[in-house]
DNA sequence: CATGAATGAGTTTTCATTCAT
DNA sequence: TATGAATGAAAACTCATTCAT
């Protein structure tokens, strides 16, 4: 593997979650995957030493972009109602941008390409949530419930959002995130 | 002569299912599938025209399953917290007891498996929940907002809370359900 | 293999060649052969040891019976033209009744199912039309060339006929019959 | 890059060929055409789409190059008896060369190959001929008989000579020829 | 580096044959 | 005997990976 065209990674990825998308992992072959970034099949093994190493190095380059997303503008200096807000915004719109890449995470998670280790990774991200979430409940503002289930909630809910968006042509305005913060804190305030 | 035993095609579901739990739909292999089942591999395709088939065959089968336990001792004559609370309990238990099926339903959803007809399906079953959040935004019980937003709460909520339970061993006791459904409710509730 | 119902043999000689005309032997399988015969796969083994053994039973049983006809009503005793026109006539004739024998026959010997012995037998019938040829040239009848060649106008001639009436459906009026008769005799005639 | 070789086409044609000479339509896998042609099985896929696409493909090819061969030196401007010559040696001489050719045309005519379409072509190539028994009917020289008749016995002849001189090793010299081509005219002219 | 033809191991699928009923 | 479901070896076909150009 060598490292001339940092580009030509980036067009691989992209095919690579643009396939998926479509087909699923169980879908996607190599020659699909050059045809689509418009490359030589043998080029894709220039870039990467095989098609699991491919595959396990996109969902470590997505893993790290999406978490550095997520806390874009976010202070905790902040209310907390306002805190949340900006994560709740902030992950629909992650979500829905990069839907791809979602479906290829989850997917990943069940694939024979993931390892062990990797099963593991992923929660620490959450914990500027989770602190904030505690915050919530020692200031009366937050339901005094269990951390997995408001962050279930909160998680879940995106994930949907974000579904119906893409595959529903559900048009994500200004005033339904508005809407749908609300309904998430009517949930989760005390 | 031996007769076609029918209770061959469950124990291939069940072997396909727990397979994909663990490599994905990826990771299958019709010879897999045989020796988790016992079978030869011939055997598979007497039951199944072949590999496509037989994963469709599988979701649906799953998807008639699910739905028909979602509604397991509804009665939309009772009050709409009533019902709620119902489905609620009811797509949580299915979620947590059929996990592996969940897993199975969102990795053929992104599959070159999955025709167009199948991805219309599945929207079908949800009507009757639909019709009660209408009914419940006229008794002005239920906010008046998009069915996609309120469906996608609870759907999403679900999800998260078998996955928790399921990946992170998250004991879902008879408490946790009840305030899990208070959350849900404060979030629709108008 | 047993021998209870003679006429089960009949059946899945007949459902054989039926099939080797419409798909060659290539295309048979013994499933095929089961279905075409009306009955069951397992039945045809009760037959015959294996599918080679059937295929190799079936060309013995028609070269026997094939040969047998040629002969019909041939009297060497009678003049030159009139035993060649009766040997013309009878081989034109089988030849057009039992065109998916001969179709079998051709590719039997270019099949993996021929051994080297039965490729050698099968010119033994000609002998009493060699004899009759010798004594054609003999008698200044028959024009003194290679027995090979002579054979060959009419053995060819024949198959030509035979295949023009029955895959472009040419009607063999005995009128027609005379004619070709007329022109193999100038062929032969000295 | 190794570059597309297309002479690879013609030592998968050959190889085939080879085998079915051997073995039949029936006895060929691509397995055995690849390690015939020196090739991985792999690499016969890369040149045709499945081994049905060779199969009529190699049909097609020979088709074109034995109807070419037929008609080498062929001038219709002659007289008729040296047209009719020209085109009996020809055809004779083709049909020695290429006689792996002829045994796999045969077979695939009754194969599970062969498309309806192909069976009508085939026919086309022997308009010149017609034409040509027509022109020595008119000038009184070849028998008012159905060109069906003449071209069978032309096309049976010729066909039985070549297996006589392959399979009997029946010496076709030039002496031979003359006295077939005497015996083919005697038969036709009028 | 880039290409895509070639390779052959691995998968899907077929089918001759067996065997429980 | 007759049946056709079950078996598994073998055939068709795919695709990750290599390699000559």
């Amino acid at each position: 593997m060598r490292v001339k065209d940092e580009r030509k990674i980036e067009v691989i990825y992209e095919a690579t979650l643009h396939l998926i998308q479509e087909v699923g992992i169980a879908g996607i072959t190599v020659a699909k995957i050059a045809k689509e970034a418009k490359l030589a099949t043998g080029t894709v093994y220039i870039y990467f030493k095989n098609k699991e190493e491919l595959i396990n190095q996109l969902y470590l380059h997505l893993k790290k972009q999406t978490t550095e997303n997520l806390f874009v503008g976010f202070d905790p200096a902040e209310p907390i109602k306002v805190c949340m807000k900006k994560l709740f915004v902030n992950a629909l719109k992650n979500k829905m941008a990069s839907f791809k890449e979602g479906v290829f995470m989850e997917q990943y998670y069940h694939s024979p390409y993931i390892s062990q280790e990797a099963k593991q990774i992923g929660q620490t991200k959450m914990l500027p949530i989770i602190e904030l979430m505690e915050r919530g409940k020692q200031e009366l503002l937050i339901k005094p419930i269990e951390n997995e289930v408001l962050l279930g909630l909160m998680a879940g809910f995106v994930r949907q959002l974000a579904q119906a968006h893409i595959v529903q042509k559900f048009e994500m305005t200004s005033e339904r995130i508005e809407h749908s913060f609300q309904v998430i804190w009517d949930a989760m305030k005390a």
